[in-house]
DNA sequence: TGATCTATAATTTTT
DNA sequence: TTATAGATCA
């Protein structure tokens, strides 16, 4: 661990060498904000200061590992593994697993994800007969999650005039009572949502002064990154945690501050040097990821937000190559360009798929991106999807797992007692219920003592049945390890088999999935259960707790040679070679949910700023006329931040004149990609449409979106209304060379037959619709012949 | 009670 | 377009 500081900037160095008493840095964009704050950390472990005397916190594991990585690289020891590094929600459940009997909370309390949670609500909703059209589970569990985050109790909610105007006036006086059942459901449960873990932390800090006291001298040196996306919950527990030494590192970019839906505010590092006595402030600007012509481009961007702290990013690398800036037709356009242009610059300038990044607002914009890229056989990795964890059947498995560790849980009582079904429905599971609610027990109370309470005699059985499996999981625990329960549980509640027995692909899928969380959870409990002295929980509950904490993320390679996809919020701390900022459209980018206030525009902003930033070397800014929303085309102008770009920065030739579109694709290139885009028959009938009117100049100017008069011709379909004794026939009776009807695309020929038994598929040439792919589960037909 | 079908609503970002 | 919830049937 030599030289640790060589290659570091004056700035970056003052920053590291700053020991004691607190620390803001204000980290531009690709400034080496994760270098400065893993070295510092090694130089205080260099200095003897106790690992076990660290804390830092970040917003993702992601990031958490890294740092992890980064500073064992340069120790070149494990002296790393002690450092109490982690996600501020990991962390936080960490110590409250040993402490939140306290509370009132089993230690092996359950950790609710947003599924979960909005289950509960949705439960409280039902109880209190409040209408769940207008009383949205999802809105409702948004609003109970802000006043969390804001340490608003239920209490204060009921009570605040501004709140109770707000919420009367979107006609949903009852959330406070909602929010307050809520809590007290959750309590009941034994468990804790996502923002309890921040909450119930902090009333920890609060409430036992020995605690803090504990925890304020174990950490003595604590380290936050991204400090800009804190919420008033993670600045109060700081602030009590950092008070006795003051030792408190905060990295932030104001600029990136991207998060405030979720509570995060950006008075928190403008208020940092207003907590502390003699905050040493240190910037760093230069940015070593980008080109200059990126650089400046952010910068001009940024400028138009009114609420920032002044900095001026610069670089000393290359000016690079001109944003470029492209307009397609359609989203599925959009999706071809970029994959097309991946291609292409793969061949011409030696780039490796891992160096390309699609990013976008929304997760729904992902689908004509990956359709583009199978169509080309570019391996690509999509962020942001169901995370394994929140698959069907794991959280089946997991439902077992949960209960059997903790009986509270109703949630994960309610996914599994009829699954697989014994015979306890939903009649019965309703009575339970009420018979809890009514005698202040929990369901598996009423469960245990069912033969009091007046149940038929089958169900009753059943219901006895289930208390005795569950019982005997539960006392297997004791003596067996996670892994021997987790397998004896898929084994003898038939889960496992079930799956086995289904040979549909997805039931295929299922099965591995299964397979894949079983042998997870064998590396779990065959990993060393201690480091250096701490012994770490190897229990079952200490995993559930774990794994409700992983995203999707946390299970992708992020050195896999892929194309990587995600939303820009996925992106931030991340950068490529090559980035492609998709959907630039208003209503999308800004958003049209983001645009009422000053405040939310300037977030899309930064948002902006952060997307543009990701990129090392070459940026494309895609935008498409007309997008499928809803399943209805809508047509949309360019985004108001295309305009905000630097014009001499920018090679806007796609977007604005088609007459110069020859010269126009950078890199010298010829157009090929305009060309394949043209004439390539992509889908039926584009190549009819000139270049003009392709990329012609943009639309004048709407205030209303509108709808396209004509349906692009790709969609077109030739309608046809069925015969009046249209019928459909048995899928199993469809053979080659029949004639048939299709309710939508009218007479045809069968050509092939594809697929498996439960998902067959028939390729059918129709008279009027062209050669169609036909899944015969969904779709009707009628054999003619 | 359980399975299947039909109607309806919904998409901003995430630990 | 897709996912989900309620309605209907076996």
């Amino acid at each position: 661990m030599q030289d640790y500081l060589a290659g570091l900037n004056e700035r970056q160095k003052e920053a590291v060498l700053h020991i004691n008493g607190p620390l803001m840095i204000i980290a531009g964009a690709g400034s080496g904000k994760t270098k400065v704050l893993t070295t510092r950390i090694a130089h205080l472990m260099a200095k003897g200061i106790d690992a076990f005397n660290i804390l830092a916190l970040t917003f993702t594991n992601k990031a958490a590992r890294e740092m992890k990585e980064r500073i064992e690289r340069i120790l070149g020891n494990n002296e790393a593994r002690n450092l109490y590094i982690g996600t501020f929600h990991s962390v936080f459940a960490r110590i409250l697993r040993s402490e939140a009997h306290r509370l009132g909370y089993p230690n092996s309390f359950t950790i609710y994800d947003t599924d979960d949670a909005k289950s509960v609500v949705k439960t409280v909703l039902n109880e209190m007969q409040l209408d769940d059209k207008l009383y949205k589970p999802a809105t409702v569990y948004n609003r109970i999650s802000s006043a969390k985050n804001a340490l608003v109790s239920p209490m204060e909610y009921a009570t605040d005039y501004h709140i109770q105007q707000e919420d009367l006036r979107a006609n949903r006086p009852a959330i406070a009572k909602v929010y307050d059942a809520y809590c007290k459901r959750c309590f009941k449960n034994g468990a804790m949502d996502f923002d309890d873990l921040l909450l119930k932390f902090y009333e920890l800090l609060k409430t036992f002064p020995e605690v803090l006291s504990k925890y304020q001298h174990k950490f003595r040196y604590i380290m936050i990154d991204e400090y800009q996306d804190t919420n008033p919950a993670q600045y109060e527990i700081v602030k009590l945690l950092g008070a006795m030494h003051e030792n408190v590192c905060v990295v932030g970019d104001d600029a990136q501050s991207i998060y405030s839906f979720r509570g995060a505010t950006i008075q928190n590092i403008l208020q940092f040097q207003k907590d502390y006595d003699d905050v040493k402030v240190v910037k760093l600007e230069q940015n070593y990821r980008s080109t200059q012509t990126i650089i400046h481009a952010a910068n001009e961007v940024i400028r138009n937000n009114k609420a920032q702290i002044p900095k001026v990013l610069f670089t000393e690398n290359a000016s690079g190559e001109k944003i470029r800036i492209v307009r397609t037709m359609t989203d599925n356009d959009e999706g071809k360009f970029v994959a097309d242009t991946i291609q292409e610059q793969k061949l011409r300038n030696h780039f490796s798929n891992k160096e390309f990044a699609i990013l976008y607002r929304t997760n729904a914009q992902s689908r004509a991106f990956e359709e583009a890229l199978r169509r080309m056989n570019i391996p690509y990795t999509m962020y942001g999807g169901v995370s394994f964890y929140q698959r069907k059947e794991i959280k089946d498995l997991v439902g077992y797992l949960r209960l059997i560790v903790n009986s509270r849980d109703e949630e994960a009582l309610k996914r599994i007692i009829n699954y697989p079904v014994r015979g306890i429905g939903k009649t019965t599971i309703d009575r339970v219920l009420l018979l809890a609610n009514t005698h202040q027990i929990t369901m598996w109370e009423v469960l245990e003592k069912a033969d009091q309470l007046g149940f038929r005699a089958g169900t009753l059985s059943a219901i006895q049945d289930f208390v005795i499996m569950i019982k005997s999981f539960s006392s297997m625990l004791q003596k067996q390890n996670a892994y021997d329960v987790a397998f004896h549980v898929g084994k003898q509640t038939n889960l496992v088999k079930e799956l086995f027995n289904d040979k549909s692909t997805e039931g295929l899928q299922r099965y591995e999935n299964i397979q894949e969380l079983l042998n997870s959870i064998k590396e779990w409990v065959e990993s060393p259960d201690n480091e250096e002295g701490e012994v770490i929980d190897k229990t079952l509950g200490a995993y559930l707790q774990q794994i409700t904490l992983l995203t999707d993320s946390d299970n992708k390679d992020p050195d896999a040679d892929t194309v990587k996809l995600m939303t820009i919020h996925a992106a931030k701390g991340l950068e490529f070679a090559c980035v492609f900022a998709a959907g630039l459209e208003e209503q999308l980018f800004p958003n049209a949910m983001a645009i009422n206030t000053r405040e939310e525009l300037e977030e899309e902003r930064r948002l902006f700023y952060v997307v543009v930033t990701r990129a090392k070397n070459k940026l494309w800014i895609t935008y498409a006329n007309t997008r499928y929303k809803f399943g209805s085309l809508v047509q949309n102008e360019p985004s108001r931040f295309i305009e905000e770009l630097p014009k001499d920065h920018i090679d806007n030739t796609y977007a604005g004149g088609g007459t110069k579109m020859q010269s126009s694709f950078g890199f010298g290139s010829t157009g090929s990609v305009y060309e394949r885009m043209n004439g390539g028959g992509w889908s039926s009938g584009k190549s009819a449409l000139s270049a003009e009117k392709k990329y012609g100049p943009p639309p004048a100017k709407k205030t209303t979106p509108e709808y396209l008069g004509p349906k692009p011709e790709a969609k077109k379909v030739v309608e046809h209304t069925p015969s009046v004794d249209f019928q459909a026939s048995d899928i199993n009776d469809i053979a080659v060379g029949q004639k048939v009807e299709h309710q939508k695309f009218g007479f045809g020929e069968v050509l092939k037959l594809e697929g498996n038994q439960h998902n067959r598929m028939a390729i059918i040439r129709f008279d009027a619709n062209g050669e169609k792919k036909i899944l015969l589960n969904y779709a009707r037909l009628k054999i003619l012949s």
